[in-house]
RNA sequence: GGGCUUGUAGCUCAGGCUGGUUAGAGCGCACGCCUGAUAAGCGUGAGGUCGCAGGUUCAACUCCUGCCAAGCCCA
């Protein structure tokens, strides 16, 4: 006996998804897509690492969804795809978690506790979850090599970092400044942005306008805003926007007049008194005036020509203030980048406390909130104060201990990515991003205004910057680029194993030149150089692995969420740019986040965050991976919802499982194994054609999507295959295989869904690799024509000869009409069973009726009518309706488009004969004169059926003869007689070959009926006799209603 | 505050680039049907200010402008 089908009823997805798992691992069948690929060409994806001190979430399913379905996907098309694990390890986060566990708040406590100990704590708890991720990405089949990952804390990793970094330095490309960061004074530190935004809290503050005094100009003052007194010390110039309007306004007050100049638009918002304006001037016309400092302080280190003048800048608006910015480059991004492009000083009298520094004596030791109410008062001694009010605002603090904030300007490193910038630019435009609109919009405009990389960190736990500076003279650097170069200059034995990070690190220090030591910068390297750097790194490039990297850069493919523009991806890209001279990636997808099923964001505290491994236990790996990619495009947020799952398996797993199960049971009845030739297509019959042309397009459709990065559209045309695969094809082929014996359409039945499934197993694998290889495998085992595994076998090839669009036009007409005669039976409550005589169908075109007739049979089963018949205008029962071809006539006819569409509406039958027969006609539009219209004016549309019902849908009607003989009749009975049969046969629980015998009783008309359609009932149920009394002998017994008839039905099963 | 994305039926999404006159699908709901693949399938129906307001046009879900809402990133 030859080897039978698996056959099964319902699968437990999860179960079987696990038994895979095993099976793959034990097989090796990863190593062999690799493997079995070894001279294929090197499709190289890059791997986002994550950080495992968190725990994964669903969105990790998402993007490594994603990831691993164009891996699975070009392994498919023979591409060798090596895809490296890796760890990102360094970093505030970490940091963060570390403090907490420790209990330490803020840098005094981490260098008390010691930086040795903190350090091994955050190496440690940054893979706290790595077995949790590894279960994971085992578990949803992200196929990653995790025995050999990259892990940044590596000393290999951090020391291709740091050749990276010597590199750009020799390159000139690095160099010190100033960076303005929100630094917390009451705790000493940087804070990240994260923690920034932490604190923000809604607090009053001081809300004044300052007036400053006008060089060479009597009483005359810009006046400008702002909501910290304390910054005016250290205000150094006014900014203007050269668009806006400004005037000069008068106000007199008893004797004394004074002039403003302010904004035009913030006038009347601003100023109390009555004013007039006096002059106007674009902003313009303002750059380059000086004025008068309000606090000399400043001045003490600084000319007067240095500063306090007027300049421009893009940010300020009407919306707050004056029109005119009160500008303190020492405190606020803005106010830095205004002074440095106006090469404007900047003055900065805090220290790292928080408190003035003796640069300002009146006010030394203050803490620089309180100074606030001085400093007000001091303005309004001098007469400089127009108005003091209080304004209530969100302002950030520090989020431990809820002292504000300073925008403060910090000392750090940078990387001129200014210098590149347009490279970047450009090298963007070769990159195929999905969607285009992040590369051009989110991630296209960031470059634009790039600004210089500050990659210094103030940290503890992180790659340290390789910059050495002497004690003595701070001028003489030395950067190192390897663990070599340390050691010389170190003096250190070759065979000494040293820990990268610090404070090891910081122990080495060598002699300078000038007496002084060498000594480390304390800084840390910004994580995302470390991330930035994994296509080298993590092949220890350049040390070793030359091939390996060169082979391997850029990235033919990388994808991770669209928060990564400006991390990830943006990294990649610029030491790509600056190391590289070229991209570092070829395309690129950024998926987007995945919500609540309410849209909301999902997240701990909220309780809505989904658990992945309880979906994936609970529907299977597969069906969430396959409503991610088919539910919407993966760049579009997801809302996560469990009746999306349970839809996905009921309408698209669960729908192939049933066909497979439907071809194993005939398979297996039939000993089909495939074992013969195929039977060449063009044998076949229509409908086989017809679902191997459909298979064949889907094929190349989701080929060239998924080339384009395109997985949802893919997944969608993959589920609309296999819902015509089962609905239509297998639901009209059904007779074929339950057919008795042996017959070549029988077998080019099997051979089409053979095809078809096998094919299918190898479309789904990229995104449901368990449920493509059970399929596969199930087919494989039996006929053993193919690879061990879906997943090292080779994607379909296309035969172009197989698709004949035309016979996939003819179907879809098929499926139409079937639908509107259906529907018409339900309207006229004609149930499926009663046969009926004819349709008929008003089609004039030859074309249209060859194409009908030749899918007559299948129209004609599946409604259950004995013929069709085509009419033409001749009958005189066609109605005819026309509308006028819009986008044709549209243009020319202009404003007449409106009469000429009522014309049209009002044409009779007869005139539109008229008018196909001519090709002409004249519409008499009244007022408007006479139109004529050509042959490609009017869409005509064949419609009523005199005397008839109608169904019409698409330009297509179907009109549905009602008519009854007794035949059909009897016919009609003995379809609801069978029907019966049938339902008895499963109810007493027969098998599908059992023989039977039957016997029933009733009245003479189904007597009758079942007596002229005695063959066809014998044949449909499998009865080798029916006899018109209730058996003696029965396994089965039932009464029925039958029509308005009540009969008893008896049946036996006859031993075979 | 800036950049970007999204907004179409109760829900999830097509369509929109290239304007053309009943705006589609699936789910859900109601009713009916079918039945040897059956925890499926088919049909019918209800359900839409295509976020809002202007503009361009003979014609706007589609193009333009402004606004509103949600989200992401940045400040």
């Amino acid at each position: 006996m030859s080897k039978q089908f698996d056959e099964v009823k319902q699968l437990n997805f999860s179960k079987l998804e696990v038994e895979t798992l095993k099976w793959w691992k034990e097989n090796d069948i990863f190593e062999k897509s690799l493997s079995t690929r070894e001279e294929g060409i090197p499709f190289t994806f890059y791997e986002g690492p994550p950080t495992a001190n968190g725990k994964p979430g669903i969105h990790h399913v998402m993007a490594r969804t994603v990831k691993d379905m164009f891996c699975r996907y070009k392994t498919l098309k023979g591409f060798r795809v090596e895809r490296k694990a890796g760890w990102d390890t360094h970093g505030l986060p970490v940091e963060i978690e570390v403090e907490k566990e420790l209990e330490l708040e803020g840098r005094q406590q981490v260098e008390e506790y010691g930086v040795a100990e903190y350090n091994e704590k955050c190496r440690e708890s940054v893979l706290k979850y790595k077995d949790l991720w590894d279960k994971l990405t085992n578990r949803m089949a992200y196929w990653v090599d995790l025995d050999d990952p990259y892990i940044t804390f590596d000393n290999d990793y951090i020391e291709s970092v740091w050749w990276a970094f010597k590199t750009l330095y020799e390159k000139g490309l690095v160099y010190q400044g100033y960076k303005i960061q929100w630094y917390s004074p009451g705790s000493g530190t940087v804070l990240s942005s994260h923690e920034v935004s932490l604190g923000y809290e809604e607090v009053q503050d001081p809300s004044i306008f300052v007036k400053f005094e006008v060089e060479d100009a009597e009483n005359t003052y810009f006046l400008a805003w702002t909501t910290t007194p304390w910054t005016i010390i250290s205000n150094m110039c006014l900014a203007v926007n050269p668009g806006l309007d400004y005037a000069k306004i008068e106000i007199s007050e008893g004797d004394r007049t004074e002039y403003y100049i302010m904004a035009k638009g913030c006038i009347d918002e601003v100023i109390d008194h009555d004013y007039e304006i006096v002059e106007e001037y674009k902003g313009e016309e303002l750059l380059g005036l000086n004025y008068e400092p309000v606090f000399e302080y400043a001045l003490e280190e600084y000319d007067k020509e240095d500063a306090w003048k007027v300049v421009p800048a893009d940010y300020v608006t009407l919306e707050e203030g004056t029109g005119i910015v009160h500008t303190a480059p020492a405190f606020g991004a803005d106010d830095y980048e205004t002074g440095q492009k106006n090469d404007i000083p900047m003055f900065n009298p805090i220290d790292g406390d928080g408190k003035f520094t003796e640069q300002v004596p009146d006010y030394e030791g203050q803490w620089f909130k309180d100074a606030d109410k001085e400093i007000s008062r001091a303005i309004k001694d001098k007469h400089l104060m127009y108005k003091h009010e209080t304004y209530l605002h969100n302002y950030p603090h520090d989020w431990r201990k809820g002292t504000p904030l300073m925008s403060y300007p910090v000392e750090s490193w940078f990387i001129e990515t200014t210098d590149v910038k347009d490279k970047m630019v450009n090298f963007n435009k070769k990159i195929n991003w999905k969607p285009p609109s992040t590369g051009s919009g989110r991630f296209g405009t960031w470059l634009e205004n790039n600004v210089d990389w500050a990659v210094s960190r103030q940290r503890y736990w992180g790659s340290p910057i390789p910059i050495w500076v002497s004690d003595k003279n701070p001028d003489h650097i030395e950067v190192i680029g390897s663990v070599e170069e340390l050691k010389k200059k170190a003096g250190l034995a070759d065979d000494v194993e040293i820990d990268l990070h610090r404070p090891h690190i910081d122990d080495i220090t060598w002699e300078g030149p000038d007496g002084g030591t060498m000594r480390r910068i304390p800084d840390l390297m910004d994580v995302w150089f470390d991330s930035g750097s994994m296509p080298f790194a993590q092949w220890h490039y350049p040390f070793e692995n030359k091939d390996k990297f060169e082979e391997n850069f850029p990235a033919d493919f990388i994808a991770e969420g669209v928060d990564q523009t400006r991390g990830w991806f943006y990294t990649l890209h610029a030491l790509g740019t600056m190391l590289f001279d070229q991209p570092a990636y070829n395309n690129v997808v950024s998926n987007g986040l995945v919500l609540d099923e309410n849209g909301n964001k999902m997240s701990k505290s909220k309780g809505n965050a989904v658990e992945p491994f309880e979906v994936i236990q609970e529907y299977g790996a597969d069906t969430v991976r396959w409503y991610m990619m088919s539910n919407s495009s993966p760049w579009e947020n997801l809302k996560f919802s469990e009746h999306g799952l349970q839809e996905t398996q009921r309408k698209f797993f669960n729908t192939f499982v049933n066909t497979y199960s439907f071809f194993a049971m005939y398979a297996n009845i039939d000993g089909f194994t495939y074992s013969g030739t195929p039977i060449p297509v063009g044998d076949r019959k229509e409908m086989d054609r017809w679902v191997i042309s459909r298979l064949n397009t889907t094929v190349k459709l989701v080929d060239e999507y998924l080339d384009d990065y395109e997985p949802t559209k893919a997944a969608r045309a993959i589920e609309e295959f296999v819902e015509e695969l089962s609905n239509w094809y297998v639901r009209r082929n059904r007779r074929r295989f339950w057919k008795e014996g042996k017959s070549l359409d029988k077998t080019a039945a099997y051979q089409t869904l053979y095809e078809c499934l096998v094919d299918l197993a190898k479309l789904i694998s990229p995104i449901a690799p368990f449920s493509g290889e059970w399929l596969y495998q199930k087919l494989n085992d039996v006929t053993e024509v193919d690879e061990e595994s879906v997943h090292i076998s080779f994607y379909p090839t296309v035969e172009e000869t197989a698709i004949d669009k035309q016979l996939e036009h003819r179907m879809e007409l098929a499926r139409q009409i079937s639908s509107m005669v259906l529907s018409l039976r339900n309207k006229l409550e004609l149930n499926v069973r009663q046969p009926l005589a004819r349709i008929i169908l008003p089609i004039d075109k030859e074309d249209d009726r060859q194409a009908i007739e030749s899918v007559k049979d299948i129209i004609l089963d599946e409604v259950n009518v004995k013929e069709i018949e085509f009419v033409d205008d001749d009958s005189g029962i066609v109605h005819k309706s026309a509308k006028p071809n819009y986008p044709k006539l549209g243009s020319k006819l202009g404003s007449k488009m409106k009469p000429v569409a009522a014309k049209v509406a009002e044409l009779s039958t007869e005139e539109i004969t008229e008018y196909e027969e001519t090709g002409s006609i004249e519409l008499d539009l009244g007022d408007e004169g006479i139109v004529q219209l050509g042959s490609d004016g009017l869409e005509i549309v064949r419609t009523g059926l005199e005397g008839w019902s109608v169904e019409t849908e698409n330009g297509l009607s179907v009109a549905l003869d009602t008519e009854l003989t007794p035949e059909l009749v009897n016919e009609g009975m003995a379809r609801e007689f069978v029907n019966r049969i049938q339902n008895m046969r499963k109810e007493a629980d027969f098998d599908v070959v059992d023989r039977i015998v039957i016997g029933f009783d009733g009245a003479d008309k189904l007597e009758e009926a079942v007596e002229s359609m005695k063959e066809y009932i014998k044949s449909e149920t499998l009865a080798e006799e029916i006899v018109a009394e209730e058996l003696e002998v029965s396994d089965f017994v039932k009464n029925w209603e039958i029509g308005d008839e009540e009969s008893t039905i008896s049946i036996r099963r006859n031993p075979n």
